[in-house]
DNA sequence: TAGATTGTTAATCGATTAACAATC
DNA sequence: TAGATTGTTAATCGATTAACAATC
């Protein structure tokens, strides 16, 4: 029904408008121009316009964009309006560190499952919630309705787990993994590659390094 | 001296063609043309052929690519061929998770520090370095060669220490905290923003699920 | 030499910026 | 009404893909 399609640019962005709105809100602001915000942001007004506009016309000529409305309006772009039940496999030090991110839950982002493969670790609970074996994951999604799953393992045992994720109905999978998942359509795959954007880092320093006459 | 500048979007694709050749290596390939690789990566070959060649003909007409040439090539490129002192601000989960990746220090990452507020914390050992207070850590900065800092502190701190690291000469900034950091241009920043890729997906969900009718 | 595949130019596509009429 | 600022079209810029001559 939606003819127009939204460049996956635009939605990359789409949170840190969030964030800045955000901001602007716990300071009290009550409106702000794509101006203002372009000035903050350190983008151009003319792309706040033509992203926000995306989306339906969120500001009012001469006034500018209620902050309150287009914070409430974005978040549910991106699905902040609703609860999703989510589940960490690997409860090693990366899945600990997301499972304590308070902010998740505070966005929608609910910690229904904690699963590892280290027997240790059975029955430790982070945040209320009791790691359990991967062996008993199957049948944890069969009973439990899942709809995001974390992958904080080693790659080989990412694959295999995102097979079983996929044959038991999770739609999104946001993947920690050093490698890239071969999944079907209808399954929703973000990488948080961190490996590569140190690299990144390192080739940014390098590279101006070389720039600016080392030595 | 060089003339051409290279596109961001260039520089976000090598690590994953660094990912990629690893992996052939690990299988003995010994070359591979833009084609094989494209199928592999699903990229064009075209893009492929382009990405390298802004970089120098690391390929051969006829043959393709030699795959532990290339590696080694776009390892050089990147950085990966010298060693980087890095130090982590942060010893919650998410710094202990990033200050025991061991692949970091395969590739030249350093770990040498890791420091944090926390007085429970100080003394305690990660991967054998000791924890200490981020009060010292102007002293340290001072006495030792410091490249990279790995922040993963409250937003507010960060802006804060973010500060200490660019008076005392740190060029590069991993950002793990949710905020932009204002820094100077002879300073590489680099931001990992977790909740903004959790939205991204949580959009994509979203979107997926109206354009497939839900209900 | 014939076949394969790169390096590179040209064509296409998409995203960003500029400009301005519409309108609050 | 006059001023401000959006929504939107048009112009520009950049990135990707296609095509093919060069060459191993």
């Amino acid at each position: 029904m939606d003819a127009k399609e939204i460049s996956k640019a635009v939605i990359k962005r789409l949170p840190r408008y969030y964030r800045y709105l955000g901001e602007l809100l716990e300071e009290n602001v009550e409106r702000i121009s794509s101006n203002d915000l372009s000035k903050k942001m350190k983008v151009t007004a003319s792309q706040i316009r033509q992203d926000l506009n995306n989306f339906g016309g969120f500001g009012q000529q001469g006034y500018g964009y209620n902050v309150k409305y287009l914070y409430t309006e974005i978040g549910k772009i991106l699905g902040l309006d609703v609860q999703h039940p989510m589940i960490i496999l690997g409860a090693g030090n990366l899945g600990q560190a997301l499972a304590n991110y308070v902010d998740f839950e505070k966005r929608g982002f609910k910690l229904v499952g904690i699963f590892d493969v280290n027997p240790v670790l059975e029955g430790m609970a982070v945040r209320g919630i009791e790691i359990q074996m991967l062996s008993d994951l199957p049948l944890f999604l069969r009973e439990n309705l899942v709809e995001i799953a974390i992958l904080t393992l080693p790659k080989n045992r990412a694959k295999e787990m995102a097979n079983i994720l996929i044959e038991n109905g999770v739609k999104a999978i946001w993947n920690f993994a050093h490698v890239d998942l071969d999944t079907p359509d209808d399954v929703i795959v973000e990488n948080v590659h961190l490996s590569e954007s140190l690299m990144t880092l390192s080739y940014n320093l390098s590279q101006y390094r070389q720039e600016h006459v080392e030595k």
